[in-house]
DNA sequence: ATGACTGATGGAATCAGA
């Protein structure tokens, strides 16, 4: 089974490049971030029509998160990360999915920080850690993925030095995120490509992507249930390269679900 | 160190992204 994450930054100007990549890559699953649409505008005929059912979480503006399946429908179990009633940003959504339970998450940037804006990365980060504790707790066979932005280590940034003080890779983000991996979740890009330079995201300035100036930002972290099955996992860079893109490319896994008896 | 680009909104200029 493939699983692909993929924060699109606007489904509606994307959905030429995001069409042409289902029909190349065809995953069964596929985890979306930054639709950048109200609930009412995803397009649901289009995704419809390239094979996919999804679920959606959209908002106005910014945000919003979606899941698409080949298969069978995604049986969607939650929507908004729990504990916080005031949180009213669409940055989490999760689904039952073939006995996996997929879980896609679009985590606050944080910049400027210091300031308001990382503290609300910060607690949001809390929240996820906390629930995240609770799946593992399950023994459920678990996806945690999405865009976290967060950079775990100075492998993952093309010029660490000058992402120091930035909400992506500062030591509290960092730290969390530590936090998060240490209740034993398997992250699947590093684990396939331990010491390996790999990036999902290239800004739209100053050429990074040309100049491979990138960050590894987007992550699918597997519950301790999955790690054995993970069979392979990559980058979709050349989705960066083409016409119109998202800022960010497709990132995914193969899972050999045979191995799990 | 910043924000050279891009998207959404709304119909120009601003916010947000990372």
């Amino acid at each position: 089974m493939r699983i692909a994450t993929f924060n699109v930054n606007g489904i509606s100007s994307r959905l030429p490049a995001l069409l042409e990549w289902l029909e190349e890559k065809q995953p069964d699953v596929a985890c979306l971030q930054e639709l950048k649409a109200p609930q009412e505008k995803f397009p649901e005929d289009a995704i419809k029509a390239a094979g996919y059912q999804a679920i959606w979480h959209g908002q106005k503006s910014w945000n919003g998160v979606a899941i698409l399946t080949r298969g069978a429908a995604p049986i969607e179990v939650g929507r908004g990360l729990p504990g916080d009633e005031d949180d009213l940003q669409s940055r989490y959504l999760e689904a039952a999915i073939d006995g996996l339970l997929i879980c896609c998450l679009y985590l606050p940037n944080g910049n400027p920080a210091p300031g308001p804006k990382f503290d609300y990365k910060l607690a949001w980060f809390e929240r996820l850690i906390v629930h995240a504790a609770k799946l593992i707790d399950s023994g459920a066979p678990v996806v945690l993925c999405g865009d976290f932005n967060v950079m775990p280590t100075e492998l993952d940034v093309y010029k660490p030095e000058r992402w120091v003080d930035d909400a992506l890779f500062r030591p509290e983000t960092r730290a969390a995120f530590q936090r998060l991996m240490a209740q034993g979740w398997c992250d699947a890009l590093r684990t396939m490509h331990p010491g390996e330079k790999i990036y999902t995201f290239w800004d739209y300035f100053r050429n990074a992507y040309g100049r491979d100036a990138g960050l590894r930002i987007d992550h699918l972290l597997l519950s301790p249930a999955l790690a054995p099955t993970l069979k392979a996992a990559g980058v979709d860079r050349d989705v960066r390269g083409r016409e119109k893109p998202s800022d960010h490319a497709p990132t995914w896994i193969e899972l050999d679900l045979g191995r799990t008896g």
